[in-house]
DNA sequence: GTCGTTGCAAAGCGTTTGCAGCCTA
DNA sequence: TAGGCTGCAAACGCTTTGCAACGAC
């Protein structure tokens, strides 16, 4: 699907591995900003599309929220959602027992849990 | 604010009581129906808006999901959403121990978790 | 009868798509 | 050089807003 390494391309992948937490589109533009200027929100669009499509990105979704993107390398884990600065950040670990809360009948595939409050950065202020 | 008990906004609001789970703009739409067949969408935002002011909704946030609505006076829950028909529950029950997964300097307030799987209705067939 | 509310249509806003020109291979 | 990729602008889908007509009080 995709073929060429550009420059944007590049400048996408790196604002990734530099951030290192879960980026929306309009983060990626800010992030990438010093090594594509001119980088424009439709490939932006399109450039995540194509690195989630063969498995480089995956797709983090929050309540609530657009839709971010972090590397599809890193392993199940939960976010935390900074209610003062809007950044996301991973939380390791998990729960237990999710599975008792389910009503008689359902079944229980997959889950996602979001934790709200500050980060370390805005609570020290 | 809102002053006036109407046709529609009396519609809408059992809508909500008859469904008995949170509901978005669309479904409000074809749950009310019945009631005011020439109910618009425009109607259901501003209610829905002025619902939430005042209290009788409260908003519900899933992943990747158009907000929903459910009536404010259930307490804390959480969801079930049902992959295979798309409609959302109120699951009851919550885990403990959350606070042990936030990293050191981090401030914990809220969460929310969100189940995916069948619904009774779709495990069945 | 007043004036808040409704329904339609237009405006917004974030995301996607069409297209001519650019740039990687 | 060829054709995939980019950036702009138009198109889209969902939500909000403007406005004239309606209807609750």
């Amino acid at each position: 699907m995709i073929e060429r390494e550009t420059q944007q391309r590049r400048a996408i992948r790196e604002a990734f591995t530099r951030a290192g937490r879960p980026l929306a589109p309009h983060e990626i533009l800010e992030e990438a900003n010093p090594d594509a200027p001119t980088l424009g929100i439709a490939t932006v669009y399109r450039n995540v599309k194509s690195l989630v499509d063969e498995g480089w990105l995956k797709t983090v979704e929050l309540p609530g929220q657009p839709p971010r993107y972090e590397l599809a390398d890193i392993g199940h884990h939960h976010h935390f959602h900074c209610t003062t600065c809007g950044k996301v950040f991973d939380i390791e670990g998990c729960v237990g027992k999710l599975g008792a809360l389910v009503p008689r009948g359902y079944e229980l595939d997959s889950h996602d849990i979001t934790l709200y409050g500050r980060c370390d950065k805005c609570a020290a202020r």
